[in-house]
DNA sequence: CGTTAATTTGATCATCTTCAACATGAGTGG
DNA sequence: CCACTCATGTTGAAGATGATCAAATTAACG
């Protein structure tokens, strides 16, 4: 493994082997990591094969699209968006990924489609493929679990498509800040108040609108009492209140 | 949706049991399904796990959402939709499949969230996941063939993210009918010519449009002379204009 | 051959984009 | 500590793309 100079190097020097070990028993995102339901023996075939990386600076990409595919990665702190491009330059983020979250499922034939970039200083676990495949012919549910994650990410795409093709900015908007208040509160965090680790660009680039449409939208909100926003600090005022923004403006029909 | 029992009854009666035992190995699909890289050893074994279903008619369902995922299918002939649809009855096609795909993927912790429709008189095998599964602990190409494919889904749907995302009436179209075009055309049939199997209602839908602009944008095309249409029968007459009018309409910026 | 569903066409309207200007904040160096 | 600069975000006005409503055509099918 290869750890650019930095900071890091003092790291490296005051910590001992040991340490350096990662423990996926101790680990807070245990529950949310693949080996939810490995038996303690089993636990410990996992560990063995989870690597780890040096931190990735904000903007920093934990892998390129055209990369051969390699790994799966846990992402332990930090957050991340998924990107894919077209040939003439155009970008669109197909995903968020928060810690607790797996990344790593896209690509065609073993190569990446995706530009996965760091919007913080992130910290991510490797799970080889390799070794994952080898570990999961072993061990029972492993090979279920990962079946698991991808079914869901494939679900979460497919709600997504709905979201593009059939709603107004305000419930995309409103859908996407539901979504970030129950992902993050699923996760042991402040389900109410959180903040944005995403530009207003990246935020309208994911939601399919222009930036100054989400400005505007984030505005409204505010006027109308739902929502606090102070630069990319999030307060949820009245979250009934932005649930029916969800649904269409003029209700829900039949 | 109900599904009634009818026309297949009949089938059911003629067919021998020899018959239907399937053989993978002589089946027109099978460089495109699951078992490309097994061994005749393999594939036997794989044979074992596929189940026969009767036909599906037109408008009958595969699976619903919200029934337990227990199989993935291989379609056989026909085509099929799939359908996200939302608390408020609202349906939106996320996809559609046609022979030789596998659909199945979709769910999140073993329940379907999409309903899988028939858009003609549709066959398909199954394959039951508890015996795929197991059977992929044995095989060594076969889980990571599984993986490939579940991939390969992501990436085609985060494609179509940035299409919905990011392109416009036209450009959508376009694509759609290039990419129609090129599934088809990459399992033997023509490139050039060929049946919509799918109303323009649920073309729209799928892109994220009205019907009545999919259809506008269809006399366009036809009167630019790019494609011939007539009801459903698609004939693409200049292929290079077509890609064309997938870039934006101001040509490519930077 | 009538009845119904699917598709096409026309006209108007709304939402959201685009372009432009401005405000605010964070970071930097004097 | 302040002034400056660059990045980010906000606001306003005009314009465009595509939706919706309405009506006419055409195909499908019993």
């Amino acid at each position: 493994m290869n750890f650019p100079a930095q900071e890091q190097v003092n790291e490296m020097n005051l910590i001992n082997i040991e340490s350096v070990k990662l423990s996926c028993k101790n680990c807070s995102l245990s529950e949310l990591c693949l080996p939810r339901s490995l038996s303690d023996d089993d636990l410990a075939r996992f560990e063995e094969i989870v690597d780890t990386r040096p931190p990735i600076p904000k903007g920093g990409a934990l892998y390129h699209a055209g990369e051969a595919s390699q790994a799966l990665y846990a992402i332990k702190s930090g957050a991340f968006k998924s990107v894919v491009t077209t040939e003439d330059g155009e970008e669109q983020i197909v995903g968020f990924h928060m810690p607790g979250e797996l990344v790593g499922f896209d690509g065609v034939e073993s190569v990446h489609n995706c530009t996965v970039v760091s919007l913080d200083r992130s910290t991510v676990c490797e799970l080889p493929l390799r070794d994952l495949e080898a570990l999961s012919r072993k061990v029972e549910g492993l090979q279920r679990e990962v079946y698991t994650v991808m079914r869901r990410e494939i679900s979460q795409e497919q709600a997504m498509l709905l979201l593009l093709a059939r709603r107004t900015a305000e419930s995309r908007l409103a859908s996407f800040l539901l979504s970030l208040s129950h992902r993050l509160g699923s996760r042991g965090f402040s389900r109410n108040e959180f903040n944005l680790v995403m530009s207003r660009h990246d935020i309208a680039n994911y939601l399919g609108l222009a930036a100054e449409t989400v400005s505007r939208l984030i505005t409204r909100f505010q006027e109308s009492g739902i929502v606090e926003v102070n630069r990319r600090r999030v307060t949820i005022l009245d979250l009934a209140m932005l649930k029916e923004r969800v649904g269409q403006p003029g209700g829900t029909k039949v």
